[in-house]
DNA sequence: TATTTTTGACCAACCGTTCAACCATAAAGA
DNA sequence: TCTTTATGGTTGAACGGTTGGTCAAAAATA
């Protein structure tokens, strides 16, 4: 019989595992997953070194999670299993969320570029992606979780050769937002505070509407 | 008195050091900086790991000097003190070296990338870059090296508003180029082999000519 | 033979990880 | 109300392994 209830547990464990992660994230963003240390982040967690072995198997089990969580997050919170259709009127929302999202979880978007960036570590936690920041497909053990809005971008594009006459190139109109997505996303990781990001953000929708 | 020439010595000496950058700078690219080991790169070089302290001093020299080869070298292709001066007939040229830049030394810019991306290795090495890509900066002790194309770019585009109407809003425009050349070269640092290569680089042009 | 190159065993430091021992809590028993 | 007790939380010293770096000795060269 337990002291405590289940309950009561489970909200606290999950509580510690939230903070520790939240702790690692930062730390693996700034220094690289390597060089980040068990030590460190158990520190600035305020709990002490063997505890974190009782939250989280391993280093890179801690990572998985992380990484599992943040995409998890940006999954439910562009909401795609909904419809999966991205109408031109939903567009300017489209972007403003993907503008959105790289503000709010910037460390991970900066953990998710190195490790992409690391053939090595690409192939160790299979954070796979060919197409970074449009397609990430991440599995641990049984589970895979896959996040994937390129189907919803290619949809969106091939539609648009209807309204646009005969010279219209749906693949090179799609390669052209592509690029320009992740460089806004790079651009955006680094710098925080840009007064024209309004007049950017309304630009690449006026471009690719 | 030495049995070989200084010449001889030198020519050698240099030839096995660049030797050691080669695969170290492949290395660091593919496993990233800290995952990197002395032993490996050693190993691949065909050398000892000892032998590695005869040519650089540390892992970090290393690392350094593979840096600044690599930003003369880019600096050397670009020949930017020619002139500084980029004219409307240049810039079809201009973004083709660009492309042939991050295609011939795609290591050094996964490099590049991960490096800038974290806080603490870019403080310890000073690979300063608030905008990547676009400016480098990089000092070792004394010695100060700086890449940038920066001045070059918003020289360009304040110039296009001549021609350009008043409505014309030459920050944007620049903004919207620097977002695109970011993420074209994220994109052409993941895929080596794309056949749209060339007509995505003719609408970079077209779009900012 | 004089000089430089090259080696690999060796070292201290640090890493991720383990574990036996304590601590905190709250229900159960007196 | 106070003590007991069971349970999981928490600790930090300790461990094996790996790393960057050293150095005395050997090999190579002209």
């Amino acid at each position: 019989m337990s002291p405590r209830t289940q309950k009561q547990f489970e909200e606290i464990r999950e509580e510690k595992r939230a903070l520790i992660m939240d702790v690692a994230l930062d730390h693996f963003a700034n220094a690289g997953y390597h060089a980040a240390t068990i030590n460190h982040i158990a520190r600035h967690a305020g709990i002490s070194k063997g505890l974190m072995y009782n939250y989280f198997d391993s280093k890179e089990a801690l990572l998985e999670a992380i990484m599992k969580r943040s995409v998890m997050e940006v999954y439910e919170y562009f909401d795609l299993n909904k419809d999966g259709y991205l109408s031109e009127d939903e567009f300017d929302f489209f972007i403003r969320k993907i503008s959105a999202v790289l503000r709010n979880k910037r460390s991970f978007w900066r953990l998710f570029f190195q490790l992409v960036l690391q053939n090595e570590v690409r192939e160790k936690f299979s954070v796979l992606s060919s197409n970074p920041l449009i397609k990430m497909e991440f599995f641990t053990g049984e589970e895979k979780f896959l996040l994937d809005i390129s189907g919803v971008i290619t949809d969106y594009f091939m539609r648009k050769r209807e309204t646009r006459g005969p010279d219209y190139d749906p693949i090179l109109d799609m390669n052209m937002f592509l690029i320009t997505l992740k460089g806004y996303a790079i651009t955006r990781i680094y710098i925080d505070d840009d007064e024209d990001d309004e007049k950017t953000i309304n630009r690449i929708i006026e471009l690719f509407k």
